[in-house]
DNA sequence: TCATTATATTAGCATATCACAATAGAGTGA
DNA sequence: TCACTCTATTGTGATATGCTAATATAATGA
């Protein structure tokens, strides 16, 4: 009875799923994004999505080649809140907000745009 | 960075101790009394115990032979609203307001009733 | 002090989790 | 269709977690 309420705060659980958490309040982003922000392998990012979807804390879309990740909206705002607190690098914030959806992967007819890279 | 929260989260993570949250919102107990309305051992209570104290959601005292346990009162109210969408089964909330505080535990002139125990 | 009770700790096992590398699947555009 | 990119899945290994049984520690009271 009290497994699924544990299965959602266990979503939490996780340093990357928080930060990836975070980064979504700030905008959505696709996998690669999320990629090259984190520090982790691509296979791990995309795990830790589905983890974070299955718990109802994101959704996913298509738009061209990518699948971008959104906050859902119906998160508990106690949540939201508590999420709220935690910080985010100015270098990943300003990166996001900087960043054309989606122009940060090497898609053709995609910009290239290294200066504002947060890792390499 | 985000490894202090997720540790947080994390010890919400887990059915018995979300019970154990659930349980001490009604009053205090002290282990013994816990082990008894919990499905799992002596052990395994006393180390979830721990985790719950270390993450700062629980904190102990003693009283003659008995530790208890309280919930802290400085946990973010976010959460202890979620902890209040916790249902609770009606024995479990009538056992504990009708027992007196480690009546139930087997030490030297402590009252034996058995008539209200939920396990066994 | 000694026996008893309550709680904590340790040891050991089964399972879960998280990481990466490798591979598979699915769109896109030429 | 083919080549390329993006994302998901699988396999595997290291570590963490949760449980019980056994043992240790601490307090009580005769």
């Amino acid at each position: 009875m009290y497994e699924d309420w544990a299965e959602r705060w266990r979503a939490l659980g996780d340093p990357t799923r928080l930060h990836i958490l975070r980064l979504l309040s700030i905008r959505d982003a696709c996998v690669c994004e999320l990629v090259e922000l984190l520090p982790v392998s691509q296979p791990a990012v995309s795990q830790h999505l589905r983890k974070l979807k299955y718990a109802g804390f994101v959704r996913d879309y298509r738009e061209k080649s990518w699948i971008f990740y959104a906050l859902r909206p119906d998160i508990p705002p106690a949540i939201t809140q508590l999420l709220q607190e935690l910080s985010i690098p100015d270098t990943e914030a300003t990166w996001l907000r900087s960043h054309q959806v989606g122009a940060s992967c090497s898609v053709p007819g995609a910009v290239e745009d290294d200066s504002l890279k947060v890792s390499e």
